[in-house]
Formats: structure tokens, sequence, C-alpha cells
DNA sequence: GCATTCATACTCGGATATACTCTGTCCGAGTTCTGCAGG
DNA sequence: CCTGCAGAACTCGGACAGAGTATATCCGAGTATGAATGC
């Protein structure tokens, strides 16, 4: 099981655009983590999809998030990404074989796969619990509190 | 973020050596199941690396559990599958760029780390709390009070 | 009748191709700013 | 001095190759069984 490499990029950006005043572009976002531009660029892609961030084109464009930090959960960020795919793929392998399990008892979920999507809920629900808001708020906390104020400094320059 | 395919059919394998005799050759196995002989081989494999299940040779050889049904939890089978890395690998973004992260303010993990690395912890927890014997239960509670009664009975012949 | 030997059939284990997804990159469409010409 | 226009620069968006990993497979090494043989 690999996460995307992509979605560590996809939720540091969003940390950054919370705390930016304007759109930020993809070139600046890139040049700011040292990440190559063009694939981040690929990544934000998604996080528009996902409604999360809007992008506006033109000389003064970049992206913004659409919504406050604190209504964006890092479950949003990763699915945005990653996909809203589980990781558990039931193939019913039961219902085979000389001995397959009767249509009647697969109207209930394969217990396999119950307790498989149990782990998952519980790993989406704490990542729901945390929001970008959270996070901009820690890492002000781990770096210094004048961290985003030299970010949107640099940021506009 | 997918879970490798094999790992449905490690443990539905480990419910069904829980309840097994004597060793299960890896061809009764697929053939139980409808899969795949020598591909469940290689999955197979990776559970006796793991220690969760001892192969014998010869003629009458196969696989069994190497520790009690509750003894082994679900976890125990998908790390044994899937590996035991973390899907989500912090590269250290925040350290790259013009505003790197003070080395002294990376002594403590990357709050976004801290934020996946806990929701993968509670996955694991929630894995951790089934064992293959619960599986095994539940398995007899769905289908039917003589499923493994009737199991035995095919692998026997 | 019993012990020994040998061939056999069956098992696991690692080494080997293939398909697919993730990673990384490029170029085109669209929009806004800026400078300039005209009124 | 103000207005309208044209050019240019910068932005995002989708289409295009390469690498790495998961998937699927095959063949060789090893072992217990069972029969055949000699005593």
């Amino acid at each position: 099981m690999k996460l995307s490499g992509g979605v560590e990029w996809a939720v540091h950006c969003c940390v950054v655009l919370s705390r930016a005043e304007g759109p930020v572009p993809a070139t600046r976002l890139a040049e700011f983590h040292g990440i190559s531009r063009t694939y981040l660029a690929k990544h934000l892609q998604q996080l528009s999809r996902a409604g999360l961030v809007s992008s506006t084109e033109g000389r003064v464009g970049g992206y913004a998030l659409t919504r406050p930090a604190d209504a964006i959960t890092l479950l949003d960020v990763v699915q945005a990404i990653d996909g809203r795919e589980p990781a558990f793929r039931c193939t019913e392998i039961r219902q085979n074989g000389p001995l397959p399990a009767s249509p009647q008892a697969c109207r209930k979920a394969c217990g396999v796969a119950r307790a498989m999507h149990a782990a998952e809920q519980a790993w989406r629900d704490s990542l729901k619990a945390v929001t970008v808001a959270d996070l901009a708020a820690g890492v002000e906390h781990d770096v210094g509190p004048d961290t985003f104020v030299r970010v949107r400094e640099w940021l506009g320059s």
C-alpha cells in the first residue's frame, strides 16, 4: 500500500495557500517547495477538479482555496489526489470454487471485506479530524510565529 | 492508495487453514478459491517468510498456521503481503526552496507527516483488533454452522 | 515375513516475462496587463 | 488628458513518453511415500 507522492506536495501547497493573500501561480509554489513545476501542476489540476482550489488564468493568475482553511480537511486533499476508491477491493472469491457461498449468504458483505473497510473508515475519520487550518497553525508553532509573514513577502516578490 | 490484490487471497487462505486439520497444499487452496495456483504460491511464500505459516515439503506437504488462529491478527497478514512500510513517506520538502525550515525546527517530525502517520496508526489499530479466529467465526455465522465441516471433507478428498 | 533400496509423485522455492499505474514532461488555449495611437 | 486597441507575457489545461512496481507464470530443488527386491 503506497500513497501517491503528490499527496505531500498538495497538502503543503494547501497550507501555503491558506495563508497567502492573492492567487499563487504553480510556478511560485513549485519554486517555494523546490519541486518539479510541471508535475506539481498536474496535482493542482486534480485539486481544482475536486473543487478545493480555484484557478484564475492570465498574468496575475494562480491558485487559491475555494473555502476557508478550517473547512478543508486532510481527507479532502488526500482523496482529491489519490482518488476516492477504497484500498481494499473485495473480489468475492468466496463465490468461486467447488464450495461457493450461497447467494443468500452473500447478501451481507464478506466478513473480511467488512473488517478491511472498517479499518479504512478509521483511517478516514482520523484524516477528517485535521483541517488545513490546523496544519498551518502547527507549522507556525513549530517553525516560528513570523513564518507566514516571510512566506507572504517572498510570494509577493 | 491501492492494497495488493493478494491480501484478500492470503486472508481467506488463513481462515481456511485455521479450520483445516493437516497441512494444505497450495494447489488445493487455489482450487478451493478458484484462483491462480502459481500466483497464490507467491503470496504463501510471503506468509511463510513472515512466520505466519509453516511449509512442509513432500508428498503430503502443504501449509499450516504456526500459531493459534486467535494469535494471528488481520494486521499480521496484511503486513506480510503488502509490506511494513508506511503508505505516506515524508520527503521533507519543507527543507527545500528559498525559505527552508531550520534544522532545529526539523527535530520534530513535520506536522503533515504526524497527521498522516496518526491516521495510519488508527488503521493498523483497527486491523490489529481482528484475528483470523474472529473471521472464521464470522464466516461460520454468515454461511452456516456446518461450513467448515464440508470444507474439511473437500480438502480430504 | 521383514528390512532395505530405489524409483516416483508430489510438494515448495526462487528466477523469469508481461501489464499496468505512477512519475515526469511538453506544448497549446485562454486571459489579463501594458504600451501606444488616436481623438 | 482620456479612451480604445493591439501586442505581449504570463497563466492554466490536457495530451504525450519513461520508469518502477504489481501481476502472472514457469521450471528446478527437495522430501515423504510406496512398491519392488533381496535376505
